[in-house]
DNA sequence: GGAGTGATACTCGGATATCTGGTGTCCGAGTTTTCGCGG
DNA sequence: CCGCGAAAACTCGGACACCAGATATCCGAGTATCACTCC
């Protein structure tokens, strides 16, 4: 019940992201610089967020990655879930019905009630993240920083960012 | 963001135990044996579990795992962060302090909008987890399964107990 | 016959291998820029 | 001076090592039982 590292990256990215002006990429070196991680690593991760349809790609000198869509259309949910892979964390294997006192013939519930109370927190967790979108995140962390660091920060997205 | 394999054995058993008379026990290999698992890893499982405060073991002959307390007093959560561990699924590592734009002097706010955001979706999980009780879970897969299998867990239970 | 004592069998607990998936890195494919050359 | 073309530089994408933690297992510590012996 431990996820990966990438998420938090990811999530740092998309909000830096987020602060672009219409169709402008940053490269992946202006991401892993920003904030100080691995840059080949975080390429991976990226990987993932292009295939998953959340951010697009472009190759070749000023090249880089942008939002697919806009904020406040992406939810944290989907980022998570993108890197993370939409697998639910707990993984039924129905060892109800193994044992010595299970026959092939016997009919269950459809869904196991460990199972499903499993889920129902699930549920609650992907709600939860479902309804932060990155707009708010990134509305929050302007909030969140004192003013020169986010005068600063657009000084650097404006030295780094390429249309 | 998988959780171990454990867990699932884990709560079967304790719903097993669950169903057991007050002071009784049952050894692991009667536990492992019910859901056709392998009782060494079992085995690390449950000692988990003892060292948590959710099970008691007993050695020797007549020995094995009862619950620590009442099942309606036993949560889901409880169990789950038992096995998986209590840290958080989202770790922090404070990337927003890292970069080439901060100083060791600005001051952030106390908590990253982003963590605060995984953290809100950790406590509605845990919250639901913790609406369970084991006495509930035990209730539920009561009335999930045939009343042939009932029966016949109960003769089972009987043939295996120990008190 | 009853009590004490030793051996025994059974249980859990901790230490030890193995293996999958996360972590980290590298090189190749693709594209835009840019420089040079010819007209 | 302008257009064309080839080379170069920079980007992302996929394939390849490495390592921590989950998975799986075994052997030792502890205890209640049981049988045997002695009173």
């Amino acid at each position: 019940m431990k996820m990966g590292e990438g998420v938090e990256w990811t999530l740092h990215c998309a909000a830096l992201l987020a602060a672009l002006p219409e169709g402008a990429v940053l490269p992946a070196r202006a991401l892993a610089e920003f904030h100080d991680v691995s840059e080949s690593y975080l390429l991976k991760q990226l990987k993932g967020l292009t295939a998953a349809g959340l951010f697009v790609s472009t190759s070749g000198p000023k090249g880089g990655y942008r939002l697919a869509r806009d904020p406040a259309q992406i939810s944290l949910l989907e980022l998570v879930l993108a890197v993370e892979g939409d697998q639910p964390a707990f993984r039924c294997a129905e060892i109800r019905r193994c044992g010595p006192l299970v026959s092939p013939t016997t009919v269950y519930s459809p869904l196991c009630p460990i199972h499903a109370a499993m889920q129902q927190a699930e549920r609650a967790w992907r709600a939860s993240l479902a309804d932060i979108s990155l707009a708010d995140i990134f509305e929050r962390v302007g909030d969140s920083i004192p003013s020169d660091v986010g005068a600063r920060g657009k000084i650097w997205i404006q030295e780094h960012v390429r249309s």
